[in-house]
DNA sequence: TTTATTTCTAACAATGGTTGCAGATTGGGT
DNA sequence: ACCCAATCTGCAACCATTGTTAGAAATAAA
């Protein structure tokens, strides 16, 4: 994801508004390495503003991600992760006790080749590993 | 995921019912390639079965997961999708036009080792790749 | 700066997938 | 055949997410 700067840049260049709210989001996002819910954006942006309302944020979420800033992801945590690291490939570590989601820098390099079916046009893969984090695994 | 028999066996030898139900439910994913949907398997069971609630072939599959006779997937195509297919380990293929899932046998033999955080525990990896069937690319 | 235009936001309702619950039903040991 | 625990159905509830709409606010135009 580009800096709040950059974006704002960019929203303006393409007749979008810049909103409070919005500068808001891309500040929540800014750095973030958590992966973060929609639902926890939207707690982090309400610690300054208190109107905004999760719809706003949604919104937000579904734009920058439409234009390729940020990405989503499913990692069957319940909800959607958002993950502003678009610059870098990269995969995932997700605990599955507390729904923890970590970068992983890992080369797949998996030799696709002789089981994508004919005429299938591959867009992108993505490798989760699933587990327990150590601070889950200590609890029991 | 065993044979509709001997899963009929395992459930009695655990001191679980066989109930029409369930045997219809194991009916419908024996030897199933799609990745069905509980919504799909349900149709399935509903055409022999008419009055099967689809909350029985929630249970079911539930219970089936937990026993680790069939996995349940989490692809973003907005349902969980479940798999029969737990005996050879393999990854998927997901259209992100019509939803379809295939299975990849791909090895993917990632090297974890050192990005992995000390303590966390790796359960598995999934690897999905996502794209466009050829049905789909043709269709626009 | 004021106005006009057009986008955005907030609130609320609605949706889709999944689970919780309660009472009626039924499998299977006796 | 009887009994009891396990199961099933039907329905309500739940959660994450999206649709809708009227009012507010950002930018462009005057």
């Amino acid at each position: 994801m580009k800096t709040p700067a950059a974006l704002t840049e960019q929203f303006r260049s393409q007749g979008l508004k810049i909103t409070p709210q919005r500068v808001a989001v891309f500040d929540a996002l800014h750095d973030n390495p958590t992966h973060p819910t929609a639902e926890s954006v939207h707690s982090a942006v309400v610690a300054r503003m208190p109107t905004v309302s999760l719809r706003t944020v949604y919104q937000t979420l579904n734009d920058l991600a439409e234009m390729g800033e940020i990405s989503r992801l499913e990692v069957g945590t319940g909800s959607a992760r958002f993950d502003p690291n678009v610059e870098e490939p990269h995969h995932h570590l997700v605990c599955e006790s507390c729904g923890m989601v970590r970068d992983l820098h890992v080369e797949v390099a998996p030799d696709l080749g002789d089981d994508v079916p004919d005429g299938f046009e591959v867009a992108g893969a993505e490798l989760v590993v699933r587990g327990r984090c150590r601070s889950c695994a200590d609890k029991d």
